[in-house]
DNA sequence: AAAGCGGGGAG
DNA sequence: CTCCCAGCTTT
């Protein structure tokens, strides 16, 4: 990139970067956590979850030391809680052999639990103006379109041709870089002005005069992005069985989909009201009284829940089920961390908020 | 290299 | 409804 395009984007950039909860704040955890709850994650939502998680635990000493039940909590709702796992786990590490602290180098930061190219180098560059690059969606999005790149942005070597180009910004030879400004100044502009679905708003852009997409009326062909594959479709029967007081529920395997999170029982199948009572009846319930709830759908990137559901009232509700099974009662339910996926039966229960 | 992993906004 | 967005780990 052209130095002159280099100043422009950094000084817009200083002038126009909008407020954020964990912006300029000069504490390296706060670009940390941030990174990680924005990865596939719109700003909005994290905001408010990003607040909360912060007032909750303030350090990486706390995050260490906090119990995985109410960490699932504070992720609740922000998905892929994998991140949320390696944040605890990285904070562990951090404080076992980092004396707390996140390394000031861009190599060492890459191999750390749930930190990889990207976040190691938006942690390098905005808390510690380390020359390093941090190519996420948006940076992708708005080089493809400046240097005129056509391939498929998924596949690797686009990531690899745009990391090739910004090679000289990040060796020494740069006179007083800052690699804070020029970093997030790309990832802004990809937020806020070179927009996806071919709707950027050019004529605002300080990178206009050089940006290959712009001069050649190509920014809604550039970045092109092959299609998904179908997804699969998983059918799914949901048990919601209670008593007057108390509600069976399921801790999730700690591996896998939704790992370690709450739902309401259920089997991977479409069950018959007659089927599904002599399952709920061969795990030790009798049916007091049933009602057939409104089917829901849930989609993930790659699944689909059909979701059917009953609701099973028992007389007096106990259970010689495994350890993985609870009773809880209405207050008790809303203290646990149950995906967006049953948001359909929790709120049919008004058990939230 | 490909698959698994959530959730929400726009049209 | 359909389409779009997208970083890290595991296989």
């Amino acid at each position: 990139m052209k130095n002159t395009d280099i100043k422009k984007l950094t000084q817009w950039y200083d002038q126009n970067k909008r407020s954020m909860p964990w912006r300029d704040t000069g504490n390296p955890y706060d670009v940390w956590l941030s990174e990680i709850m924005l990865q596939q994650t719109r700003i909005e939502a994290v905001k408010p979850k990003y607040i909360a998680f912060k007032n909750e635990l303030p350090d990486i000493a706390s995050l260490a030391n906090c119990d995985d039940d109410r960490l699932m909590r504070l992720w609740e709702g922000l998905g892929y809680y994998s991140r949320a796992r390696n944040l605890k786990k990285c904070a562990i590490f951090l404080m076992e052999y980092y004396d707390g602290k996140l390394p000031k180098d861009f190599e060492l930061l890459k191999i750390l639990p749930g930190i990889g190219p990207y976040t190691a180098g938006a942690i390098a560059s905005i808390a510690y103006n380390l020359p390093a690059p941090a190519i996420d969606g948006n940076v992708l999005r708005v080089l493809t379109r400046y240097y005129g790149i056509t391939e498929d942005i998924r596949l690797p070597k686009v990531k690899e041709m745009i990391e090739e180009k910004l090679n000289d910004f990040y060796s020494p030879k740069q006179l007083n870089p800052n690699y804070a400004s020029f970093n997030q100044g790309i990832m802004e502009l990809g937020e806020t002005i070179c927009v996806p679905n071919g709707a950027p708003q050019c004529k605002k852009c300080p990178l206009n005069k050089n940006c290959y997409a712009y001069q050649n009326q190509m920014t809604d062909s550039i970045p092109y992005r092959s299609s998904l594959k179908d997804r699969k479709i998983l059918a799914r029967t949901l048990f919601i069985i209670r008593d007057d007081q108390s509600f069976l529920v399921h801790k999730r395997p700690h591996k896998g989909l939704l790992a370690g999170l709450y739902e309401f029982p259920g089997v991977d199948a479409h069950l018959t009201k007659s089927e599904m009572i002599s399952h709920v009846e061969s795990l030790g319930f009798t049916p007091l009284k049933i009602t057939t709830l409104p089917e829901a759908k849930h989609i993930f990137t790659h699944l689909e829940w059909h979701m059917r559901a009953y609701e099973i009232k028992v007389a007096e509700i106990q259970h010689t089920l495994d350890e993985h099974y609870y009773l809880a009662n209405k207050k008790e339910l809303q203290s646990l961390a149950i995906p967006s996926a049953f948001r359909k039966y929790t709120d049919w229960y008004s058990l939230r908020d």
